[in-house]
RNA sequence: GCGGAUGUGGUGAAAUUGGUAGACACGCUAGACUUAGGAUCUAGUGCCGUGAGGUGUGAAGGUUCGAGUCCUUUCAUCCGCACCA
């Protein structure tokens, strides 16, 4: 029987399926590992050849862990509520429910064709009530909860409520909205409605009127990563900040947590630093200044307290609060146009326009804490009213951005460092010795800082401060396709839902837009009320809500009494193994922790991580082809013939293109317009010129890893993606190379065949010699695995392969152990050739083969032999043998003389079973 | 500007602790078998050189008997953040 791959795998993925042969069951008598994928969303355009890369890696590990006797949980799901269905809604009208289970189908069929082995009875999809019914009973829990900042973890309201019966706010530590005081006694006398009001401000969901893009023209609320440069991505139209009543989730409250607990788990350096820096900590002290002739007081932040006495001018935000009130009646012109002007730039414009130096004096003054001089009081847009506290004290001597806005308004810039030369800019390093600064003179900057804080905090002007630049996560989104939003209002105030209400059903509407005034797509929805008439809400939860939660839900996924089992949740614990893209560093992947963590608090969960391991697996990215038109006409021409000739490059699809030749048929073939296209052919051939891209359907430079399998198979698919190299590195997709892992499999399934294709193996014992090469190998593949190095593993099992071939052998002691060895890459050969010497299970729960380093024990070893470094010949020598012995055996030999040219060695270096080294 | 990653043949890459650079594969060259080849097999293939040999891991220094690997400086590409006080 010749080796007929399609046959073979469309047998083997019934096999899986008909047996179950994946499905995972809480098992005491084996250790659990648990290998997760992060869960795609079902997109019409169906897979590309980039999707699977991290699919097979991560089943490629799972069945190796299976082979080791773990206790595997390998689930999949959709993530499937999202935009993408929801704008194809609005376009045609159709629900897109529909839509989704139409792409989850066809995702379903792919996936099926690559021979992964998930256990489907676990899936979980994201939009189905049955699955968020329970992300809405999180949000519930989330708003019944607030954050003791003293116990630093996430607390029932209920207690909190005790709290201020007993004491009032005197001894309650809490995250909230709004710093308030009260007595016991005031709080008892709050009518039950105005108690549940002030409640609000502590839960950690709560709402708050915060700004959205909001573009009028598609009627719709756009995400921050959906504008570009103030206009809409699609469609190019304006977008306006515009101010909604948002719901927002506490996560600054766990920031510390969140930056530390990275150290705790094994995440790739690179995203633990890109959540550092996003979550922005900074330690410094908030300063009270004084405003002349008001009562009120500008409050900054500053990371650099030691330089105090180094203000010459402050500079608020245009939007601060305190803009109007204080500026003086001969600069309220200079001020408004100055507002006016900003106020048109977005925030995205301020910040890609950085040299850019503007503001205006407002004619109020500061006065310093400690000197009691007079500071004036600028606005500038440099100044960010969401970060700190939206002022700032400038230090032109020790801060660059207050260095150029003084010198370009002519403002003084006191010296406060010893030995400083400020005429070209500001001294920003910690180490100068401080001066001019009263207390602080002949200080350096870390002792200056904690000594400036004690004299403010003293003075009771200012306080230590650790800000963060993480903000609240913004919950709600006018959209159709998301979770509702377990809430209704009465008197204008919040309420949960009862959990038996859930799930709160998606209601239908007609038409997928918001209404005339503006409301979410939700308000159309008839009878968007509770029972008792009261109005729901109307927003709907953000994308990532379902999957920060849902790696718990596959540990249980049929659950219908709760969340997921504490018995599924202390067997399967953590992700082991996570597997994909770095581009969810600052979303997904943070809060996915915050929800962890949360849960975590409330005792639901055994640990505070999601995951122990994170991969991220590199891009594939495709290589797109060009052909050149010269412009105004319709003809084409080769690459090297284009010269200083004017031509269009328009992308031709990768199909027509075998190397860099381009099939002309094809492309005439391809559109109207180029039925008569004419080509300017090089040595008889249209070249066409190449670009790596990102892989999408508008560059055409898709490969469909469906046309891959027809012609070479999902095991040959499988090992030409992880031979590609390293997991984690982004590259171009290459199918040129398939043919070389194509080649491995037919040589892998000859070592059990015979010249006339029929089945043989011999019962004889083994050589010596490949035993040693079956040995080599597992040696290798498990380091290999171990180190989720996949593209060596297939090198090692090529190599393997090879040398069995020259070696002849077809021994069943080598080959029923090599098909283990090949099951985790090519399980369904594997499958083939394991029933075929005779077993009635499927090789996934074979056993890894067992490593014999004795079968390795060599008696002699080739050393290279080096003259100054530099390898001249080999020398075959016994092991362990005396250095005095090599030195005298070498230098007898001609080979040696001859590089010795007469002269007498300096030094050898022998170092046993590596090399030895001669120094002249 | 700050932070991170990556630079090795014609191509994808390998080299786990410093110890034979380029394993494995694609491609290419030559040959065999073949009516045919996008099949298979054999041999070769970093670069320069007919050769002995020289040279070679982005560049330049350094440490070492020995450096792709360690240190310093530097360049390029990619990614993330970006007036963060």
């Amino acid at each position: 029987m010749a080796y007929k791959f399609f046959d073979i795998e469309k047998k083997w993925q019934s096999y899986w399926a008909a047996n179950k042969t994946f499905k995972s069951q809480i098992n005491s008598e084996k250790e659990k590992f648990y290998v997760l994928d992060m869960f795609p969303y079902p997109s019409g355009a169906g897979l590309h050849v980039g999707h699977p890369l991290g699919y097979i890696a991560s089943d490629i590990f799972s069945r190796y862990k299976r082979l080791q006797n773990f206790e595997v949980l390998h689930p999949m799901g959709y993530d499937s509520f999202g935009l993408p269905a929801e704008q194809y809604a609005i376009q045609t009208g159709q629900h897109p429910d529909i839509t989704t289970k139409e792409n989850i189908t066809r995702y379903r069929q792919q996936l099926d064709r690559i021979g992964f082995s998930f256990d489907w009875d676990r899936e979980v999809r994201t939009s189905e009530k049955n699955y968020y019914k329970w992300t809405q009973t999180i949000f519930i829990s989330i708003f019944n909860s607030w954050y003791n900042t003293e116990a630093n973890k996430a607390t029932p309201i209920d207690e909190l409520l005790l709290l201020f019966a007993a004491s009032g706010t005197e001894n309650v530590k809490a995250q909230c909205s709004e710093e308030l005081t009260f007595t016991a006694n005031e709080w008892n006398s709050k009518s039950a409605e105005q108690q549940y009001e002030t409640l609000l401000n502590y839960r950690m969901a709560y709402l708050s009127e915060s700004e959205v893009n909001w573009c009028p023209e598609l009627g719709t609320v756009l995400a921050n990563d959906e504008v570009k440069n103030g206009v809409s991505e699609r469609g190019g139209f304006p977008v306006e900040q515009k101010k909604m009543k948002q719901w927002s989730l506490r996560i600054t409250a766990y920031a510390d947590r969140l930056i530390n607990d990275l150290d705790g788990i094994d995440w790739p350096e690179s995203i633990k630093e890109i959540q550092k820096n996003w979550i922005g900590k900074s330690q410094g002290a908030l300063v009270n200044f004084a405003v002349k002739d008001h009562a009120d007081k500008i409050e900054v932040f500053t990371t650099r307290p030691d330089t105090i006495f180094g203000v010459s001018f402050m500079v608020v935000a245009p939007e601060h609060e305190l803009v109007q009130k204080i500026t003086t009646t001969d600069q309220k012109a200079a001020v408004k146009e100055y507002i006016e002007v900003t106020s048109k730039r977005s925030e995205r414009d301020r910040m890609s326009d950085v040299k850019h130096i503007s503001g205006a004096f407002t004619g109020a003054y500061a006065i310093h804490p400690f000197s009691g001089i007079e500071i004036p009081i600028w606005i500038g847009d440099y100044v960010l009213a969401h970060y700190g506290t939206g002022a700032i004290m400038a230090v032109p001597a020790g801060d660059q951005r207050d260095w150029s806005f003084a010198t370009h308004f002519k403002l003084p810039i006191p010296n406060i460092f010893e030995e400083a030369d400020l005429s070209e800019g500001a001294v920003e390093g910690k180490d100068a010795v401080v001066c001019n600064s009263d207390f602080l003179n002949g200080l350096k900057a870390k002792k200056a800082i904690s000594l400036a804080i004690y004299e403010l905090e003293k003075a009771g002007v200012g306080t230590k401060k650790i800000n963060f630049k993480l903000r609240d996560a913004g919950f709600s989104r006018q959209r159709y396709w998301g979770e509702p939003i377990p809430v209704y209002f009465k008197n204008d105030l919040p309420y949960v839902l009862d959990a038996k209400e859930l799930p709160l059903e998606l209601p239908e509407v007609d038409k997928y837009l918001p209404t005339k005034n503006g409301e979410p797509p939700l308000a159309r929805a008839k009878n968007w009320t509770t029972k008792e008439g009261h109005p729901l809400e109307t927003n709907t939860m953000p994308g990532w809500a379902g999957s920060s939660w849902y790696y718990l839900r596959y540990m249980d996924p049929n659950n219908t009494t709760e969340l997921f089992s504490q018995e599924a949740v202390n067997y399967y614990k953590q992700v082991d193994l996570y597997l994909g893209g770095a581009e969810h560093a600052t979303g997904h992947l943070l809060y996915v922790r915050f929800w962890t963590k949360f849960l975590n608090d409330l005792g639901m969960i055994p640990f505070n991580e999601p995951a122990k391991k994170l991969i991220n697996q590199g891009m594939i990215q495709g290589v797109s082809k060009f052909v050149y038109r010269l412009d105004g006409t319709n003809t084409f021409v080769s690459k090297g013939l284009i010269g200083d000739r004017k031509v269009a490059s328009i992308h031709a699809d990768v199909s027509f293109v075998t190397g860099d030749v381009l099939d002309t048929e094809a492309f005439k073939n391809w559109r109207v317009e180029y039925a008569n296209a004419e080509f300017e052919l090089e040595n008889g051939a249209y070249i066409c010129g190449s670009e790596v891209e990102k892989m999408s359907k508008s560059k055409y430079n898709v490969v469909n890893p469906d046309e891959l399998i027809e012609r070479y198979g999902a095991d040959a698919l499988r090992l030409h993606e992880m031979f590609l190299g390293p997991i984690e590195m982004h590259k171009p997709w290459n199918t040129k190379g398939i043919d070389g892992v194509s080649r491995f499999l037919r040589k892998l399934w000859a070592l059990y065949h015979n010249d006339t294709e029929e089945f043989s193996v011999s019962d004889e014992a083994p050589s010596k010699a490949a035993l040693k090469v079956l040995h080599k190998t597992i040696k290798a593949i498990q380091d290999d695995m171990d180190r989720y190095s996949f593209n060596t593993t297939v090198s090692h099992l090529m190599i393997c392969v090879n040398e069995l071939s020259s070696l002849k052998c077809n021994h069943r002691a080598i080959l029923s152990e090599l098909v283990v060895l090949a099951a985790c890459h090519a399980p369904h050969i594997a499958e083939e050739l394991w029933s075929q010497l005779g077993n009635d299970t499927s090789v996934s729960y074979a056993t890894f083969p067992k490593f014999n380093p004795e079968v390795l024990v060599e008696s002699s070893h080739s050393y290279p032999v080096s003259f100054n470094g530099k390898m001249r010949f080999k020398l075959e020598l016994p092991i362990g043998m005396d250095a005095k012995a090599v030195e005298e055996k070498l230098l007898c030999l001609p080979e040696a003389q001859k590089w010795l040219d007469g002269k007498a060695p300096k030094k050898i270096i022998y170092v046993n079973k590596k090399i030895i080294n001669v120094v002249l």
